[in-house]
RNA sequence: GGACUCAUAGCUCAGUUGGUUAGAGCACCGCCUUGAUAAGGCGGGGGUCGGAGGUUCAAGUCCUCCUGGGUCCA
């Protein structure tokens, strides 16, 4: 019979499951949205709002999605939903950085295991099939995290398009006078006759000498030392090579500097190293002079020790007292920090080294020297050999010493690399007040948070001038000419806008393929030039491609416009790619690229470290997604303040998983008890709608303008937490629970029932919408099952819909009058809790129904008199069977929770005095027998 | 080493312009519930607010220094 009467109740019925499977069914869902266009719909369904653009920046495409790239790419597709439905158009284009270094290299690996020919086409061409490869693997995975895009109008750095853009703000640098030439000191293999980057140098054990060498100072007065015996500055190179291009002595400003007498000889060194000093160079008896700061010597002439020329002191930040003498050896050609203290004192970046590593005879290499290589091979450096004679034989030479340490070689060819000064292409930053127009433009930004703006505006004073030349392969061609007689080069802005149109058409392997004739035919040569040119082969920095995205996106497409309202990366590019665009669109277009710039952390692990390939665990997207799906993801990348570092650990996936569960049981809940429940035959206004979900309605208000106000704020955190608390706190613990009752026993078309259904269809309504952007497809899923009662609809999707907004009804004044009410009775909730737990504690009850309660207190007592008013909410808030009241004057307000007297209806399970009779249905609570013969009439 | 930035319960986060015994959700422990059930409810424990000084009647909240983490430089 139980089990009969359990059937008379209105228990929720839905088919939205409990048990998620984002896993398994995320992905059936990409198809559906796929295949209903979703991404158009959403496009067409805001056509003629104000577009809100926020421009991608591009991942590049040489590997898996990283899980700190999802964390991007999902911030930016929340944003876009929550901006689309609050109206605006939300065209979203996303890109793929394609050129580089890191692809090449690893290119060139794979052809070189394969002992394929390395040349510059054939290179790119397997560059070229690896980036679309990693373009197709990407984009997948962005897909299958919920990412909504505009996938057909991708922008690629490799498509002949967009080449053919950056070629157009290089002419645009060019054409202004920006663009000049000069040498800067690169890695160069002398085996592989190349330029490496960092990327492809490898750090390996090598044995080297290491010199102290005196440089003589005729003219210490000048400086107002006046030492007894000839001065010399002692210096200590490990590349006793680079000493023919030493241009200067470079000393700490701060540091003390003293002179140690010996042998009829002054040597000056600093202080903290002057004990080192005196034991390896062996002078015993060595007496301290003069002391002198390291400031003071700033402009005295030092002379080289065997080419007759200065060598003057100069000051550097970067001299330590961790080894040598305290005085470094600089030259300019051979060294960047020697380059840059070059750049401040006008000393040229010489570099008497060929590209085969030889001395050239420039008329300033000693003739010993010319000719001579600086190449170690099997571990001999004759240039090496031949430097210390000459400084032995000037008497130089205070000591040579091998020693063994850790120095960059070519990967290739795993032979020591040298530093060596080449020509290359620059941007000049201060030209035509560059800098100073884009520091202007930085100000005009909103930098979110505001010390970005601190960051960028470092980034862009302390920038030196920028070195746009790469010699690589996999990039974007120079175009620029070379005189085989003079080996001048050549670079004009018309020409290159030639070049930009024929790449455009062909591709920049173009450049690679055609001959300079072919180059030049129908070019605006300038009158000019000479006739004996060449091709130049180096290539763009990659900064300049990614750099050129809002004029070869934003405002190149029609659907966006320039500048771009949001641009949001990762704090790291305000040196990055915010900077470089910023100075492409400065040169270009006068003003900043970007409207607003947001940035966020990095993800750490548990421990706030950096996630390492060392730590073991995984790093890819689709490793998380694959474990917990991709609104799990989601949910922990909205739940966490990404303006710091941001924490990813197995506990914290349990915890948003968690979360995430209690969200989608409170949707099950929800759809499961509006299973009779039709809006348009069975709402109740709510004006009419009873006192508890007049609360209810109150409360999602309040939580609705929390999650706006944190989503205007981008704060998403702000709003997953508004979400958790309003799911757990507000619905399950609350509202869902104390409607139980009315839902499941009363009369299906009972107002009371109709009421609070009415407020669950509403409250779900806003509730999904505002889930929406952070778990798309649980709440696209729920939606389905509300609108359209099933687990797919091809004409709805919450994605589609507004962004909810309570009415002004809802907290009208009979409304939050109720909401106190109601608010103030829960909050008294927890004292008969307290009571309630002690009897069930030492089992005298279970169940808080099978309790009532009394309540005494003086009739004049706010809350007494409220209670009193409110006498018939009273039970079911509390969720026990029966409260009395019972007034007192002067008792102070009391609660008394008792078993309940009478007998249990197993119906309700409500304790009354009495049962009745309800015929077939045996004996239950008179209340249950009107619902009975409400739903049953024929009873 | 420098610039910027972060540091509140086991975890994720709140703590507005300094002002009563520092909050929430999750996790944990105990109990209840089998009509939201691979769910739900109730009760409970847990923080010297990274550390040390200082300003103040009063500091998680302001100042200084230190420690540790992150990003970018060197």
């Amino acid at each position: 019979m139980a089990e009969e009467l359990k059937d008379t109740l209105n228990l929720p019925v839905t088919d939205f499951p409990m048990r998620a499977g984002l896993a398994e069914r995320e992905p059936v869902r990409v198809a559906h949205w796929d295949r209903t266009g979703l991404y158009g719909r959403i496009q067409a369904a805001r056509e003629g709002r104000p577009a809100f653009v926020l421009h991608d920046g591009p991942p590049f495409t040489n590997g898996d999605v990283h899980i700190g790239t999802a964390l991007n790419k999902l911030l930016k597709d929340s944003i876009l939903r929550y901006k689309s439905m609050r109206g605006f158009r939300t065209p979203y284009v996303p890109g793929w950085d394609c050129h580089g270094l890191p692809i090449e290299h690893k290119v060139m690996k794979e052809l070189q295991a394969k002992k394929q020919a390395l040349e510059p086409l054939g290179v790119r061409k397997a560059c070229a099939e690896f980036s679309a490869s990693f373009i197709e693997k990407q984009r997948g995975q962005f897909r299958r995290l919920g990412v909504l895009a505009d996938w057909k109008s991708e922008y690629r750095t490799m498509d002949p398009a967009y080449e053919a853009e950056i070629l157009g703000v290089f002419a645009s640098f060019v054409e202004q006078g920006l663009v000049y030439r000069s040498k800067k000191p690169v890695y160069w293999s002398i085996a592989c006759q190349t330029a490496l980057a960092e990327a492809e140098i490898e750090y390996l054990e090598k044995r080297s000498f290491s010199v102290w060498v005196a440089f003589p100072v005729p003219a210490p007065q000048t400086a107002g030392l006046n030492p007894p015996h000839p001065l010399s500055v002692v210096i200590w190179t490990t590349t006793p090579w680079t000493l023919p291009a030493n241009l200067a002595v470079a000393v700490h400003p701060e540091l003390e500097y003293v002179e140690v007498r010996h042998g009829g000889r002054s040597f000056l060194v600093a202080s903290a190293l002057r004990d080192a000093f005196v034991a390896d160079c062996a002078l015993e008896g060595a007496v301290d002079g003069i002391r002198v700061k390291g400031a003071a010597l700033e402009g005295l002439e030092a002379r080289h020790p065997f080419i007759d020329r200065p060598s003057p002191f100069v000051l550097a930040d970067y001299v330590t007292t961790d080894a040598g003498t305290g005085c470094v050896h600089t030259a300019p050609g051979h060294g960047l920090e020697d380059y840059q203290t070059g750049l401040r004192y006008k000393l040229e970046p010489y570099c008497p080294v060929r590209d085969d590593g030889t001395y050239a005879d420039d008329g300033r290499v000693p003739a010993p020297l010319v000719g001579v290589s600086v190449h170690e091979v099997d571990g001999k450096n004759p240039a090496n050999i031949a430097v210390i004679e000459m400084l032995k034989a000037a008497g130089a030479l205070l000591k040579a010493r091998a020693f063994e340490h850790q120095y960059p070689h070519c990967w290739r060819s795993k032979t020591p690399v040298i530093f060596r000064a080449m020509d290359q292409w620059f941007v000049g930053l201060d030209r035509g007040g560059l800098r100073r127009r884009a520091l202007e433009a930085v100000g005009g930004v909103k930098w979110i948070p505001a010390s970005g703006e601190n960051r960028i505006r470092a980034a862009v004073e302390g920038r030196p001038d920028w070195c746009i030349s790469r010699q690589r392969a996999w990039g974007v061609p120079i175009p620029a000419f070379v005189s085989v007689s003079s080996g001048e080069s050549f670079l004009d802005a018309a020409v290159i806008r030639h070049v930009a149109a024929q790449v455009s058409r062909h591709g920049s392997d173009w450049w690679w393929s055609a001959s300079v004739e072919e180059v030049l035919k129908g070019a605006p040569v300038p009158a000019a030039w000479p006739k004996d040119l060449r091709k130049a082969f180096d290539t763009l920095d990659v900064w300049i491609d990614s750099g050129s995205s809002h004029l070869a996106v934003c405002a190149a497409q029609k659907q966006l416009h320039w500048p771009a309202d949001l641009y949001l990366e990762g704090s790291d590019q305000h040196r990055g790619w915010f900077q470089s665009s910023l100075w492409t669109a400065v040169a270009v277009r006068g003003a900043a690229p970007y409207r607003a710039v947001l940035t966020h952390g990095f993800v750490v692990n548990e421990k706030r470290k950096k996630i390492s390939k060392s730590d073991g665990k995984p790093q890819t997207a689709d490793d998380y997604v694959k474990k917990y799906g991709a609104d799990i993801v989601r949910l922990w990348v909205a739940s966490e303040n990404y303006q710091s570092d941001i924490p990813l650990s197995d506990a914290i996936f349990e915890t948003v998983s968690n979360q995430y569960r209690a969200m989608r049981n409170g949707l099950r809940y929800q759809l499961g008890n509006l299973f009779d429940f039709d809006p348009a035959r069975d709402a109740v206004p709510v004006a009419r709608m009873s006192p508890v979900d007049r609360w209810a309605l109150v409360e999602t208000a309040k939580f609705l303008r929390e999650v706006t106000d944190a989503c205007e704020r981008n704060e998403f955190h702000r709003a997953a937490a508004a979400v958790a608390s309003f799911t757990t706190g507000v619905l399950s613990a609350t509202y869902h629970n104390v409607i139980k009752d009315r839902l499941y026993t009363f009369a299906p078309a009972d107002p009371l029932r109709r009421s609070t259904q009415t407020a669950l269809d509403l409250i779900l309504r806003a509730y999904v919408r505002a889930v929406a952007p952070f778990v798309p497809f649980t709440a696209d899923e729920a939606w389905s099952h509300l609108t359209a009662r099933s687990e797919y609809s091809d004409r709805e999707s919450v994605h589609l819909q507004d962004w909810p907004e309570a009415p002004a009804e809802w907290e009208d004044a009979a409304g939050l009058e109720a909401h106190a009410s109601v608010a103030r009775v829960l909050e008294l909730a927890a004292q008969v809790n307290v009571q309630l737990e002690r009897l069930r504690q030492d089992k005298t009850l279970g169940q808080s129904l099978e309790a009532a309660v009394s309540v005494s207190g003086d009739p004049s007592d706010g809350d007494f008199a409220m209670l009193t008013a409110h006498a018939g909410l009273l039970s079911e808030l509390w969720i026990v069977s029966a409260v009395s009241l019972h007034p007192a004057a002067g008792a102070p307000l009391a609660f008394q929770v008792a078993k309940a007297p009478g007998v249990r209806c197993p119906r309700s399970w409500r304790w009354v005095p009495a049962l009745v009779d309800a015929g077939r249905f045996g004996m239950v609570s008179p209340r249950c027998r009107e619902a009975l013969a409400a739903k049953y009439p024929g009873l």
